[in-house]
DNA sequence: TATTTTCCCTACTGGAAAAATAGGGAATGA
DNA sequence: TCATTCCCTATTTTTCCAGTAGGGAAAATA
């Protein structure tokens, strides 16, 4: 299970949005800078969170970035699909979209609670609380879990 | 997050040697026949679940493939990683080797924690009893509720 | 021993998607 | 009017996924 670069720059952006204040416009060159992305490739980013009703944008002199809502009611889960479409895939399809036969029925059930709990978790957090570094005690209490950090 | 077809596929090849039984054995040809997989690209998967020590092989006419413990000892996180190594990766690498900057910084347990769900359920669940459709009682209880078969 | 069966190994290919680049057009503010 | 910055389209480069091809090695059978 991989989350692309994609995902994860535009998680990255909309934090540094976050994190300048709703009412702040912030240059795309300046979060590029900031998180360390390629330019040109984080426009298309922005771009597409704009498309997607995230953020808004200004031209000219005193443009850039800003959040279109607070940033306590958008979810990480919200930015990834916007970028990337379906949280949680196999083979490229949605899980609902599976069928199996013999003894592999089950791996559908299975696939579906994968991808429940990961949408509990990214659906929950918001980028206010990463932002902040205030994380909501149920996911704090997964990520301090010393065995969470070991490779297998 | 994407579930590659090569883990797919070694997954439900695996369930089909479970199904069968620790000590038959079942040709190459016979599962790629059942799971609707291509020949010979599972061949070569299922020559990476041997030398991942997870099944065993036979030659000859009356060989094939069987696993090589019981089914109940071996968890659907063990054959992925077998064939497509670690569980989760973002842009590639693997979460504790990921560093961020600024607002980001608490991005990290935040895939820390993603990560550490997915093993909880992956980890636990075996191939028997999902080859016996039996998942344990809190993977139900995941997939039971009706909202997890909803697409946002 | 000869033959069939089946796994085993290496290489390779086509194509799609991911990641990044390039260049210029359209607003905006000074 | 001019600098700035977003905006749009196209192109490139790279990487990896999924699948194919062909033959060699081992084991059972006859």
């Amino acid at each position: 299970m991989r989350i692309s670069a994609k995902a994860d720059y535009a998680v990255r952006a909309a934090l540094e949005l976050a994190a300048a204040g709703e009412d702040t416009s912030v240059k795309a060159e300046v979060i590029a800078g900031a998180q360390g992305i390629p330019h040109k490739f984080l426009e298309g980013i922005l771009g597409d969170l704009r498309r997607g009703g995230l953020v808004a944008s200004q031209r000219g002199g005193k443009g850039g970035y800003r959040l279109a809502r607070p940033a306590d009611t958008i979810s990480i889960a919200e930015v990834i699909r916007v970028v990337d479409g379906p949280l949680v895939s196999v083979r490229g399809v949605r899980p609902p979209e599976l069928s199996y036969r013999g003894p592999a029925e089950s791996l559908l059930p299975l696939w579906i609670a994968v991808r429940a709990n990961v949408r509990k978790i990214l659906g929950e957090v918001t980028l206010a609380e990463v932002a902040a570094a205030k994380l909501p005690g149920d996911v704090l209490g997964l990520a301090e879990d010393p065995e969470a950090w070991t490779n297998p």
